[in-house]
DNA sequence: GGTATACTCTACTATTATAATCAGGATTAT
DNA sequence: ATAATCCTGATTATAATAGTAGAGTATACC
């Protein structure tokens, strides 16, 4: 698995809709959550789109237009996430079908472990709601503030 | 983690050495590996190059010349290439110092999961050697024989 | 020694993926 | 109307990856 900027980008996103999401939930404008994020503001809105492509945000569009998380930061784990915007641990071509590696005289014995990586991976992400990140966002934020005093 | 393309041959170039590995080394050929595993000639030369700077193999030049494995089968596992081989999790900038990703509102949140992802694939990776490779190399041999009868 | 046969080194090129930018168009609250 | 927002598609820039080329160096063998 990997993350690209693209990837780290619409995690962050999520995470600051997140942070905005109370009971009766507010547009954030995109304008404001690039400042915030410092991401490009033209990329920011591609990655926005591609997120509700995925179901994981929505949007509304006009004077008082934004973007909303989809569900609650507890419904959406990064696991979800994860499965949408990250690239597999492989060489694209091992996982194809009928890809030379695989009926090769060395048979992919490589591939098992990476499976088994692949596995261990998502049952920890799936393990993670961004609920859960919220948490940890906050008890860093009171130890920082601790250390400031 | 992420395998390349390069990562994937110089895995399969050291496999290639290990099933070749006998009590008495026979040094391997650059030509006679790249047919095996049909991967370019030059460019296996590069990857076998880079893998001789990490101690992984050995090599002889002259008329008998050819690669070798710097140590036996099981004395190299698969955490100790994938270490030298692969990239990371997260995007580069989010493990160098002072990334503004790391400082700014969200802190980093997600650099825990992803340290815990890291651990989980490097407990497993770790846990296999070249040795453990080839015997499930040869379990797959055997069922296919089986299967072909 | 000469020579064939291997590995060694450095540079270059092509392709693809990623990141970012640009120019408009569509929608909606006021 | 109009201003503020998202939406759409094309385009460009940069970097990573994959592959190519060619001259050089060591070694076994005759």
């Amino acid at each position: 698995m990997r993350i690209t900027y693209k990837g780290d980008y619409a995690l962050k996103a999520i995470l600051d809709l997140a942070i905005h999401y109370h009971d009766k939930p507010v547009p954030v404008r995109i304008q404001h959550m690039a400042g915030r994020l410092d991401i490009p503001i033209k990329f920011l809105e591609q990655v926005l789109l591609e997120l509700k492509k995925g179901g994981f945000v929505e949007s509304r569009r006009g004077k008082v237009g934004g973007y909303l998380l989809a569900r609650p930061p507890s419904k959406i784990s990064l696991g979800q996430v994860v499965r949408f915007i990250a690239s597999p641990v492989e060489p694209i071509a091992c996982v194809e079908d009928g890809y030379k590696g695989c009926r090769d005289i060395y048979k992919c014995v490589f591939r098992d472990v990476w499976q088994r990586v692949s596995a261990a991976t998502m049952r920890i992400v799936d393990g993670v709601t961004f609920s859960d990140l919220l948490e940890s966002l906050n008890r860093k934020d009171k130890e920082q503030m601790v250390y400031q005093i």
